[in-house]
DNA sequence: CGCTGATGTCATACG
DNA sequence: GACGTATGACATCAG
């Protein structure tokens, strides 16, 4: 198919090509170079088309042109050949823009990342920094709330006893270490005593 | 001189 | 099956 075409293409032409093309199996170069030495193939095999026919006519067109000229096969093969290569060509462009494009969006989705992963650090440390308030403030209400509160003989709480709680509605209580706050209020509930209830 | 980016070409897969 | 397109791989060239 294209392979073996190419090469026969490219081998028939190895005397006389050294002058614009390396003679390696794998032709390539600049645009310039491949039209013009297409260009000196056509009129060699004295094909009546312009490169540019060839690659650019939409099939209808390219096809009613090969209709109207009656090609041998090594004509049509190069023809073939000019226009698969002009093809893929424009194909190969459009691939690279759209590579190019794609890793454009990338970078863009990686600075926007990298800006909110900033943005979420910056959060980390304000709540980092207010709960050490809270953690101070709650602090300081301990220390005021076990000075000013006295039991029913009038000692304060050890704070190493007794721990201060607050329940859902809103009330603080003192209750002993290793007890939970709910088994607290039962007891005190069912001893109808609010035990010092700040 | 070797490196790198741009470009063309080929092979291949897919529609 | 022929044809066009997409894409990876390779080659070549220019800077």
């Amino acid at each position: 198919m294209a392979s073996a075409s190419s090469s026969s293409y490219f081998g028939s032409e190895n005397g006389d090509s050294s002058s614009f093309m390396l003679n390696t199996q794998n032709e390539a170069g600049k645009e310039k170079r491949s039209i013009c030495r297409d260009e000196l193939r056509c009129k060699e095999l004295e094909i009546p088309f312009t490169v540019s026919m060839i690659t650019n006519y939409p099939v209808e067109e390219f096809n009613s042109l090969l209709r109207q000229h009656r090609l041998n096969e090594e004509q049509l093969t190069l023809v073939k050949d000019i226009r698969r290569r002009g093809k893929n060509k424009v194909a190969a462009q459009n691939c690279r823009k759209k590579k190019m494009n794609e890793l454009t969006g990338l970078e863009a989705e990686i600075n926007d990342l990298k800006r909110k992963r900033g943005e979420l650090i910056r959060d980390k440390d304000e709540l980092k920094r207010s709960k050490l308030h809270l953690r101070k403030q709650l602090d300081q209400t301990y220390i005021e709330v076990f000075n000013s509160v006295r039991d029913n003989l009038g000692r304060p709480y050890d704070p190493r006893y007794y721990t201060l709680h607050i329940s859902d509605d809103g009330d603080a209580h003192i209750i002993p270490n290793k007890v939970i706050l709910s088994q607290w209020l039962a007891i005190t509930t069912l001893l109808n005593y609010h035990h010092h209830t700040v």
